[in-house]
DNA sequence: CTGCATCCGCTTCGATACTG
DNA sequence: CAGTATCGAAGCGGATGCAG
């Protein structure tokens, strides 16, 4: 392991997780357990060896731990620990300053809709949930469903959610990245046919008074 | 340069920010702008090409700009950008999740006192700063100074302070950071002749005060 | 002296092939 | 499915050289 040999606490942490891809393999994991064929394919261009060399180190540092699927379906499920959780705000900052650099569009790049799922952690962040609280909301992006779960004290994404959300939200990867980064509206997108927002009305309309609260990216950048 | 090609904005952030050494280089000139050599200095093991090109690729994310000193002084002075600012959220997450890994101690690592700046900055975040702000604080550790501004908002590095500060905190590197863990207590650590506080009373009662609304991460990690 | 560029040995990465 | 083995390419670290 390279190490930068320093006495910071950010030189330390870099040390850990600053590596080629190990951030990503964590944000996979935040998302939900995965297999290692999982993150292989969820990660496109890792080469194999790479990855079990990065779960192994991520292991050593307690950041994730492995577990034995039992019979049938015997198999290893990759998982992050406590520790590794924690690595949370690490990543939704992250996005939160990398949210601008989406504005150039998906070009050639890969998507799966999950990765949306932190843009929209990043993006409801410091957003006020007052009076839209309690509420699941499962999103379908790009065929990938993810859900959230909409507290008083913030926005974070539902690991371990069960039953029916109190609203389903469906869009491509580029219509939710410029819905939530307040490039177009809601309604408009459901106008245009590029989203739907299925539930209640009353669900519906608390999801799109809290998207309205977002301030959006694009004036807080070059 | 090489891109993780993924419509996402965390992995958009890393194609930027995610190469080696690129958080530490703009680590140290959140600090304060510095020359390249001030900056190879700082960032021991670093090689000089490598840091030319961090610097250029930097610059055209538009992360830092140069300016050249007019003369006699004329030298090329790097800063960040407000954009490069933008960053300072994802490195104090960074510094927070990394805190408690200087458990281990200092060891054979590389130490500047200014590195314990952002540590501090790290540590309060989220620390109700009433009753202490307005306070402007000098820190001297191993000898090198840094000034922490304590607002009723938050605390942040005092780029641009001038004229003597409220109160001055000196010690040693390894001292500063037990007493950010909790690991020993301010007053302990003067009796010991470990640190030294010097100041008005008031002021001085002030910064103990902030210190010790400080939970600690010892608790909070593996 | 500062701000690099060049060269070189070593490590890491990426792609592919292969195995229990 | 969950990796290991191999190998060429790219990146890194250290030393040196050099122009402004």
């Amino acid at each position: 392991m390279r190490s930068y040999a320093q006495f910071c606490p950010v030189a330390r942490a870099l040390d850990i997780v600053g590596e080629r891809w190990a951030l990503l393999i964590v944000r996979e994991l935040l998302i939900g357990p995965r297999r290692f064929t999982d993150l292989r394919d969820g990660l496109p261009g890792i080469a194999s060896n790479l990855l079990a060399d990065r779960l192994r180190s991520l292991e050593r540092a307690g950041i994730i731990e492995r577990s034995e699927l039992p019979p049938p379906a015997a198999s290893t499920v990759y998982r992050v620990t406590e520790r590794g959780r924690g690595l949370v705000p690490v990543i939704v900052e992250l996005a939160v300053w990398g949210a601008p650099l989406l504005e150039s569009g998906r070009g050639e790049d890969h998507f799966f809709g999950r990765w949306m799922t932190l843009l929209e952690v990043a993006v409801f962040r410091g957003v006020s949930t007052a009076g839209v609280a309690p509420l699941l909301v499962e999103l379908r992006v790009d065929g990938e469903a993810a859900r959230l779960d909409i507290r008083e004290d913030g926005v974070q994404i539902a690991l371990d959610a069960v039953g029916p959300a109190d609203v389903v939200f469906i869009a491509d990867g580029e219509t939710a990245a410029r819905i939530l980064m307040r490039d177009i509206e809601v309604d408009d997108a459901v106008a245009q046919g590029l989203a739907e927002v299925i539930g209640e009305p009353d669900a519906a309309g608390r999801l799109r008074t809290l998207i309205g609260r977002v301030d959006g990216f694009r004036s807080s950048t070059a």
